[in-house]
DNA sequence: TAACTGACCGACCGTACGGTCAGTGTCAAT
DNA sequence: ATTGACACTGACCGTACGGTCGGTCAGTTA
C-alpha cells in the first residue's frame, strides 16, 4: 500500500528531501498561474521529481493546494501577529505598521498572492476560510487599535475605525498588487521606492484621520 | 467551408443572436473562475448554444477571451473618459470621481474582475496591453489633474502627484476586490453602504492631501 | 541475512479538454 | 425552383489532464 504523510490534516510539518521541492515549486506556480492554470506534471518537472512521486506524498492535487495553503497560513499569520503588537504612541504604531506591512508583503510574494487570489475570489466558503485562518485575528486587531486611539481623542470622531483600518491595510495591498502595473507608467516614480511610498502613504492617511495631526512632515 | 466574424480583429461589433448570449455567459464565466478554469463546454451550456457554434463566431478560446477583454476595454475606457472629465473645483472634482468610479466598478463586476485579474496577473505583456488599452488614459489624467492641482498651491507641495492619484484609484479600487471578503467582517459595517464608504474615505485622503483643507466634516 | 519501510519512478487508465468537420435548416436573392 | 450565405449542430479526433499501479532501491532494525 500506499503512505500519505499529508492526507487529511497533517500534524506536524516533517518534510523529507523531494516534498520541499513539491511544495517549492507549487507555491510559484499556483501563484502565478492559479489552480487550474498549473498541472501536476508541470509541478513535478518544476520540482524535479516524478509526478508519482507527488501522489506518494500528496492524496490529490487539491490536497496539495490545501496543504500549501494551511502552509502560507501559518507563516503569514505568525508575521502579521508580530506586526500588529507594535509598541510607542498611536501614530507610531501605525507607522511602522505599515512600513513593515508592506515589505512583508514583498518577503511573501508568492503565499501573498496565494492567499489574495483566495481572498478576492469571489467564492464565499474561500473567502470566510481567508478570514477565519489569517486576516481575521490581524483585521480585529487593528480595528481595535483605532477604536483605542478614537476613545483616546486621537482619532477623529466622525470616522469609522474600520473604515480606517481597512484604508490603511488597502493601501499597502493595493500597492502590493499594483507594483507590476505602477512599473510601466513612468510617471510613477514612487513605485520604485516602496519606502518613499510608505512615508508618503501613511502621512495622508494620518493627517487625514488624526484629530489634532503633527505638523511633521518631510522629516526625513 | 466556414465562416469567422471575427478572426484576427474585428472590424466593429456586430453580433448576432447567439453571439450576444455567448460573450455574456463567456464574461460571466472568466470573470469568475479565469481562463483556465472555464472550459468551450461550459460556455456552450451556459449560454445555450453548441460548442461548435462558439468556433463558427471565435477562432479559438483565446480569440474569444480577447474578443471579450477587447469590449471591456472599450466599454470601461469610455466610462471612466466621462468620469475624468469632471467639472467644478479641484476638491469637488476628486470627490466625484471617487464616488462615482466607485458605483461604475459595482455596476461593471464581471468586465472589472477581468481586468484586473489580467492588469496584476504578474505577465509584463499583459499588464503592458491593459495600462495602454485600458487605465492608461484615466491615470495620466488623474496625474495631470493632481500635478495641476499642486502647481495651482491646493495640493501639498511634498506629495508626489502620481502617488496621490494611485492613492485615491487604489481605495475605490481595493475596496471593490474586498467587497466580498468584507462582508464577513461583522465590524466592517461600512461595506455595506458604498456611498458612506466614499463620502469618509475621500475626506480622509482629501484632509490628508490637500494643503489647506476646508474644515467641512459631516455635512451629509 | 532477512524483513520492513518509505522515497521514488515508468507506464498506464479513463476522462475531459480544445478543436474539426460534414452536414442541416432558414431565408433572402435570383 | 435553385442558389448561396449563414447560424447552427452532433459526432468525432488527438492530446493532456488527474490519478493509479506494480515495482525498484537505499536505509534502518533485528
Amino acid at each position: 500500500m500506499s503512505t500519505r504523510s499529508a492526507s487529511a490534516a497533517a500534524p506536524e510539518t516533517p518534510q523529507s528531501a523531494g516534498e520541499l521541492a513539491i511544495l517549492d515549486a507549487a507555491v510559484h506556480l499556483f501563484s502565478v498561474h492559479g489552480y487550474d492554470g498549473v498541472s501536476m506534471r508541470r509541478i513535478a518537472d518544476a520540482a524535479g521529481v516524478s509526478k508519482a512521486n507527488i501522489y506518494h506524498h500528496f492524496a490529490s492535487k487539491e490536497a496539495l493546494y490545501f496543504a500549501i495553503m494551511r502552509r502560507s497560513a501559518e507563516e503569514l499569520t505568525a508575521l502579521l501577529e508580530n506586526l500588529a503588537e507594535g509598541q510607542g504612541s498611536f501614530e507610531q504604531r501605525l507607522q511602522v505598521f505599515a512600513c513593515a506591512h508592506l515589505e512583508h508583503l514583498f518577503d511573501n510574494e508568492g503565499r501573498v498572492r496565494l492567499v489574495l487570489r483566495e481572498a478576492f475570489s469571489g467564492d464565499e466558503e474561500k473567502t470566510r476560510a481567508v478570514v477565519e485562518q489569517m486576516v481575521g485575528g490581524v483585521v480585529y486587531r487593528m480595528i481595535a487599535i483605532f477604536e483605542a486611539g478614537q476613545r483616546a481623542g486621537l482619532l477623529r470622531s466622525d470616522l469609522d475605525p474600520g473604515l480606517c483600518a481597512h484604508l490603511l491595510m488597502g493601501a499597502d495591498l493595493f500597492f502590493f498588487q499594483a507594483h507590476g502595473l505602477l512599473q510601466q507608467i513612468p510617471e510613477a516614480g514612487f513605485a520604485r521606492q516602496p519606502e518613499t511610498y510608505s512615508k508618503q502613504m501613511i502621512d495622508v492617511l494620518l493627517h487625514g484621520m488624526l484629530a489634532m495631526p503633527a505638523k511633521g512632515r518631510g522629516k526625513s
